[in-house]
DNA sequence: ATTGAACAGTTGACAGTGTCTACGTATTCG
DNA sequence: CGAATACGTAGACACTGTCAACTGTTCAAT
């Protein structure tokens, strides 16, 4: 499942390597394929563009997202919603601290195909689940007259600034040598008053 | 002050006319040029490459996201520390509403030379107002344990974030017609349960 | 007044890009 | 077995940022 077979998903995990290793800057459709061993315009025979083939890569980053929240969230009481809810703050911002460069592509409209149906499906999932525990939440008393995907949305804005903003680099010459899970204890203390019991754990 | 004098502020103001008209998916040093009605290398005399004049234009905006910052604040009680906290919010997502092209620019290291003093300062200074907002609040009490820096960073990531996921359009789709001024109220009923009194004023 | 240097702008080149088309080859299917 | 279809290559086109050479203009110093 994960050695890639076809020429496709090749080029797919050809890319997300390069993500990796080189980050986003000089990533292209040429150059993909000369990693993958193939000639410039081999890719086009399995994606009609390049923002189609990167849409597929974050797509990929989409799943994984996913799984980083849903093991983050497994070390903690699954019946208690406010130590998931924290458990998948972080979650989200180790994912993006782990893979950079597949990070910031995801959310790069002019690189990927944003109209791609996998990216619109997996994007989506990953905020539905983030739905499904604000509901829980909202069961037991948080905020439960708000709008679930609005409360959702301000706090996947909150985890994705920082992500964003710590990536860019932006935070780090004005909070200091501050890491990232400190501020996403800060940030879920304002949010909900979290103890953050998961943010001593490691990955 | 306004109108452009020399061709270097000509350059400077045709790119946040093209960020603001087209966004920022075709800017280029080329397509910057002619619209300035100069040769394709003009531009190389007055800035060293492109990520020099687009941190040009970047530090401009910081310098416009201050100014409407301090725009949404001059409506409230200047003595209230938390009423401007919330008016500041609503000046950061306006602005990034209102220049989404030049608010895009400048968060995109690979556009922006990051290492440009000028676009290090306007940034730094955006970021020290908050700061200072936030040290005004923490003296009335409003967490008033944690470092200010830090607790400025979560405070601009949360608006940072939305900001950016909804020129993105991930918020849309999901959240549904959800205007962004709601989902600022809800964040900073989040951060600091405020009543929101400057969010049904104009701009 | 003349020289010379700095400045500003043009032009052409170079390497690189994404995408298209034409061309082979190989596999698979009727 | 023949044909069609998928896959990969190679070349071309228009475009990009950057560099070097060239032209004209301005302006200060001799």
């Amino acid at each position: 499942m994960s050695v890639p077979v076809s020429t496709r998903d090749r080029l797919v995990d050809t890319a997300r390597t390069y993500l990796d290793e080189e980050g986003i800057d000089g990533i292209g459709l040429r150059e993909i394929a000369r990693r993958a061993g193939l000639s410039h315009g081999a890719p086009l025979r399995h994606f009609p563009t390049l923002g189609r083939l990167l849409a597929a890569v974050a797509a990929e980053g989409f799943r994984d997202l996913y799984a980083s929240v849903e093991a983050s969230m497994s070390a903690v009481d699954s019946a208690d919603p406010m130590a998931r809810l924290d458990a998948a703050s972080f979650g989200y911002v180790r994912f993006a601290a782990s893979s950079p460069g597949v990070f910031g592509l995801m959310f790069r409209s002019d690189l990927c195909d944003t109209g791609d149906p996998e990216y619109t499906v997996e994007g989506g999932a990953a905020f539905g689940q983030l739905v499904e525990l604000v509901v829980d939440a909202q069961a037991i008393g948080f905020h439960s007259d708000l709008v679930p995907a609005e409360l959702a949305g301000v706090l996947w804005s909150t985890m994705h600034g920082l992500a964003s903003l710590h990536l860019h680099g932006a935070l780090a010459p004005t909070t200091g040598q501050t890491d990232l899970d400190t501020l996403v204890r800060i940030a879920n203390r304002l949010a909900f008053g979290a103890s953050s019991t998961i943010s001593k754990e490691p990955t």
